[in-house]
DNA sequence: GTGATAACGGACTTCAAACTCTGAATATCC
DNA sequence: GGATATTCAGAGTTTGAAGTCCGTTATCAC
């Protein structure tokens, strides 16, 4: 609703890779099946993934790819900037007047942009490590939810 | 960016008319022109307001389109909803996981819903008439530094 | 080196949003 | 009542994102 499929894709595909135990590299089919993401379409977006180097290819039998950095150095910042052109959401608003600054003649600016901030700011703290974090402490608490019920 | 563009024009639309200071129906030609919105489309535009009872539209020559209640009592809400369902942001999130609740396993569920709840307080305590007030607050602004330099 | 496997790359198709066009309906003015 | 002005309504077109397909290339196992 705010990203493109590709960068949102890309943030679960990298999250699944992230929070796997298994060491070497994960395949294409095994991410788009546990994510429930078109093949294909995967396909293109960790081929984006390779080219910017957030990620590692291995062709043949037993290839796939492999995060180059630890989960912790990869921030939401880098995967979605790849895809969607989000320096620009600088001078863009939700009216759509663009270009949307502090001395441009638009009426909400002053309203929204300290919710772009926010989500900007989202973007550049949240790195894979922490996101991986977060699903454990929710499975946890489902876990314990379902004991109970 | 985040909303679409029939609810961006509309908005600027509705802007418009109430900043209007003529009373009497404004037409479609002026508003396009001056908010430079393609006219086949704001009519389309004009027509779902006037639907939903926002605006009130008369035909034939001096027609035109005029508020059917004071700017103060038009919420960008209103205006957001008849184009967008927002109402049905409350299950997703930006990663797209849909239905994404508090107890869906999303790991950025818990960032994104106080940004969420940010956006749908501006649409539904910003009304037409701060709107306005806005503006011209921002134009006055605008002739300030313009006298300086 | 042959065959199987998996990523790569580009072309193709689908779909929905954005935009355009045209004629019908309705109101005004003379 | 006829000419004109304006909105109304629906169909058609364009465009770009999303999704699909297929042949190529690299790697591994035997």
């Amino acid at each position: 609703m705010i990203l493109s499929r590709a960068s949102e894709y890309a943030i679960r595909a990298m999250v699944y890779m992230a929070g796997r135990k298994d060491d070497g590299p994960v395949q294409l089919k095994e991410i788009a099946e546990a994510e429930n993401i078109p093949f294909h379409f995967l396909a293109k977006t960790m081929q984006v993934l390779t080219r910017i180097r957030l990620v590692k290819s291995f062709r043949g039998p037993h290839g796939g790819f492999m995060l180059m950095k630890p989960p912790g150095d990869i921030y939401l910042y880098e995967i979605v900037n790849a895809f969607d052109a989000i320096s620009q959401w600088e001078t863009t608003c939700v009216l759509g007047i663009n270009p949307c600054s502090d001395d441009v003649i638009c009426p909400i600016h002053d309203d929204w942009k300290p919710i772009k901030e926010r989500i900007f700011e989202l973007f550049q703290t949240r790195n894979l490590e922490s996101l991986v974090g977060e699903l454990e402490k929710k499975r946890e608490k489902l876990r314990e939810l379902g004991l109970a019920g």
